[in-house]
DNA sequence: AGGTGTTTACCGCGCC
DNA sequence: GGCGCGGTAAACACCT
């Protein structure tokens, strides 16, 4: 039997669960990670089927983003604005779908409750600096350094859940897990001490160089993806284009 | 206002 | 029959 193509579909419902759909999405984009909208647009640019009912299958859609600990919001970063933030897959979510293929999913991937509340505590701390650099920005007082005292370091793969207490806020921390550098705006404005160059730079260049908070909320934002994804490509999931999304499988 | 995100509930299906 | 998973509907809150 000839192996069904993504043109073969046609206006036929493609056999992708919508966490497939949106895993394909987010590992076809350069940076792993999209907003809904891209999201939106990679699933019906490639399939037809889902040109129509659009508000059936994208609340559906949402619906599978939101409860689904396999997907992961990042906060857009400051010199990014737009609606909504980022969706990006979690790294331990990798092994989902049986010997890579997206049609069949091993089981449902669920996060512990200790790795869950530190990643909530880790994604919220950069959404809340992010603000405080565009307070800066728009010449408000100098904002607040952040109440927690961790970096992206705390994203790392197979950590242990163990809570830690933090500054004034408690934030559940991995245990053993050493932050990078302190997470204040003071401290990340300080020259890196020792770095090669971020992985993820700006798409766009700029006509002016960026203000140093600025570079600074942006290596935050590397980082913190670095730590995310770093582990999200082992050498399984070789990566050629999106035209492997023919396919069944990623790596076949 | 419309897009985005969260949550709850329900149903159908396949598997044990 | 119970369970897990996927799909759908819907209500609601929040944000741009």
């Amino acid at each position: 039997m000839p192996r069904p193509t993504r043109e073969s579909y046609g206006d036929q419902k493609p056999p992708f669960s919508y966490i497939a759909l949106t895993a394909m999405a987010i590992w076809s984009s350069p940076e792993r990670m999209l907003p809904l909208s891209e999201i939106y647009r990679f699933i019906t640019d490639r399939f037809p089927y889902y040109r129509r009912n659009t508000q059936r299958w994208q609340n559906s859609l949402r619906h599978n983003l939101s409860f689904n600990d396999c997907f992961v919001k990042v906060p857009r970063r400051p010199d990014r604005p737009g609606k909504g933030a980022y969706w990006t897959l979690h790294p331990q979510a990798f092994d989902m779908f049986e010997n890579g293929s997206l049609l069949r999913r091993r089981k449902r991937f669920k996060l512990h409750k200790g790795e869950k509340d530190s990643l909530n505590a880790e994604l919220a701390a950069l959404a809340s600096f992010n603000r405080a650099f565009l307070a800066r920005q728009a010449g408000a007082p100098p904002a607040a350094t952040m109440p927690h005292a961790y970096g992206p370091a705390a994203l790392g793969a197979g950590v242990s859940p163990e809570p830690v207490e933090a500054a004034d806020t408690a934030v559940l921390l991995p245990a053993g897990v050493r932050p990078r550098r302190a997470f204040t705006i003071d401290a990340l404005l300080e020259p890196e001490p020792r770095r090669t160059p971020s992985p993820a730079p700006p798409r766009v260049p700029l006509a002016l160089p960026p203000p140093p908070y600025l570079l600074a909320a942006q290596r935050y934002h590397a980082e913190l993806l670095a730590g995310l994804q770093q582990s999200c490509l082992p050498p399984l999931w070789t990566w050629r284009d999106t035209s492997q999304f023919s396919h069944y499988t990623l790596n076949s």
